[in-house]
DNA sequence: TTATGTTTTAAACACTTGTTTGATAGGTGT
DNA sequence: ACACCTATCAAACAAGTGTTTAAAACATAA
């Protein structure tokens, strides 16, 4: 059992301090001090630092996906609700992160720091990790996303897919800044459930939007 | 002129790097040497890394801010149009951002990136840096948005803000990436503007959107 | 017990990092 | 000519990085 202990250990600590930090700013040393176990044993375990960067997301987006999964066989096989709304998708993904992050909201923070740097980041090892790994699971939102949204043409939906997964990664990425601003601001201080609350009507009504003006990139010239 | 020459390419090159591959992933070496500038010329002319990653940032948000102030009092000296509408308000600024990153369509991407990353990757200098800094421009926008949007509490229209900065940053930040599957999966070839033509009813039906079913967070409880 | 395989440990490794140094020009003004 | 300030350069610096090593401790089973 003291293998599994440093194991889960290490894995713990180097996700609240990538979280915290960043991935290139969190060096081996940081890990192993704070997580109570020798240096060696992240090379042990792990054989690098990149391995032990791709374990602490397969940790959480190994279960994220299956119940994702889960969920979705569930709201399809159930006729009684017939056709799924944006709505529907939007809070049966927010259930399903939420749900997966519990306890710890430093997580969901660091999965969507992770989903931005391999958007972002266009070469590197984190992207083909992610993309070889959880693509069926994201094209299979796409899908369900496109019958949600039939009145729109192909390119259109594919654009604002992705405006939705901005401000939601953006979003949560920068959760502990914003809950920050917004509390010395207001003097509110909102959860992160708060902050989902007011993000799905947001992108709800963005995805149903209609277009522009009528000539288009007329807003570009004078 | 020697030196004013070696600071540009310095900019320059930094520029590039640090949206391709982050701040700490960026080493001075990596960027001396793609630049032809001796090593300690960073430190000679900039005094730090750090001052080199503000200087980056400086360079391209003063002129920008700058813009952004003109097109500010200008739309709001013309009484003719009266009050600003979130379409005028984002148009404006899109306005402002394009003609910016004019002749090098791959720099408004990169200080979108940057901008991500000073946001995510803690970095407490670069913080506090933009905060001090362009401040008073931001809140400016965030107050004629205000004016735009009555009828939304002043928490709730903090949030939407920033929703919608984080579809806009990302989307710029990972268009390349975008636009490389836009194309292979639609045979689209959408260029900045396009997608920023997409962006924009995206936004303007999400800051204006109603409130999610009335229980609250009834939606993270089964 | 002995033997075997696994895990932990301290130390060292080779390498990269940002920064500093002191010498060497280059230019400008007196 | 001289002095003065600025800029560039190769070299070195101290500190930190991920990784490897070989010995030690531990566990499990024969």
């Amino acid at each position: 059992m003291a293998q599994s202990d440093t194991v889960t250990r290490i894995l713990d600590t180097a996700e609240v301090l990538f979280a915290e930090k960043g991935f290139a700013e969190t060096s081996l040393r940081a890990i192993t001090t704070k997580a109570n176990v020798n240096l060696a044993a992240v090379n042990y375990h792990f054989g690098s630092k990149k391995a032990l960067i791709q374990a602490v997301f397969a940790r959480f987006l190994g279960p994220m996906t299956q119940n994702l999964e889960a969920a979705l066989d569930r709201s399809q096989s159930d006729v009684s609700n017939g056709q799924l709304t944006v709505e529907d998708i939007l809070i049966l993904v927010a259930r399903v992160m939420v749900a997966e992050s519990k306890g710890s909201p430093a997580r969901l923070s660091m999965m969507m720091r992770l989903a931005g740097l391999a958007y972002t980041q266009g070469q590197g090892h984190l992207r083909k990790f992610l993309q070889n790994q959880y693509t069926q699971t994201f094209y299979r939102l796409m899908k369900i996303t496109a019958e949600a949204t039939p009145e729109l043409k192909p390119i259109e939906r594919f654009w604002r897919f992705h405006f939705m997964l901005g401000s939601l990664v953006f979003t949560m990425a920068s959760l502990e800044s914003l809950q920050a601003i917004a509390e010395h601001d207001f003097g509110v201080r909102n959860s992160e459930l708060d902050v989902i609350d007011q993000l799905l009507p947001f992108l709800a009504s963005g995805v149903r939007a209609g277009s522009l003006g009528s000539p288009s990139k007329g807003w570009s010239l004078d």
